[in-house]
DNA sequence: GTCTTGACGTTTA
DNA sequence: CTAAACGCCAAGA
């Protein structure tokens, strides 16, 4: 459970990183509902700013985040523009012309997952 | 120190 | 319905 949420002393890019971590296997989320479990709906941006930085770090699992439509946005920033979807395929996860089909059905939300109380 | 760009999303025209 | 602008925050030039 991510405790420094609620603690305006975490950075915002060590809560994305935490929740992207979350990420359950052969799941995906979006940008935007990984900003709004941080507070910052609007600033879906951030995000992807913080996923940019997390190519310097390891075990965050950026390929598993995607946009609202679940296209593979960001794929051209993991070093190979097929790289994003080659690893989602590995993970059971069906991407068509860097898409993702099943998108609505592996969508994965933190704020409906992790049951916040 | 100021301006532009950026792995997005929502709202207005 | 589609198209465009705005908002958000941060970093690079």
């Amino acid at each position: 459970m991510i405790k420094s949420i609620n603690d305006k002393n975490a950075d915002f890019f060590e809560n994305v990183f935490a929740v992207v971590k979350l990420i359950p296997k052969g799941r995906v989320s979006s940008y935007g509902a990984i900003a709004k479990y941080l507070g910052s709906a609007q600033s879906s941006r951030m995000v992807g700013w913080a996923m940019n930085a997390s190519h310097k770090m390891d075990g965050i699992p950026a390929h598993r985040v995607v946009n609202r439509q679940g296209l593979l946005t960001g794929k051209m920033h993991f070093g190979s523009p097929t790289l994003m979807e080659e690893k989602l395929k590995l993970e059971g996860i069906e991407v068509v012309n860097d898409q993702i089909s099943n998108f609505k059905t592996l969508y994965w939300d933190p704020s409906i997952e992790l049951n916040i109380d």
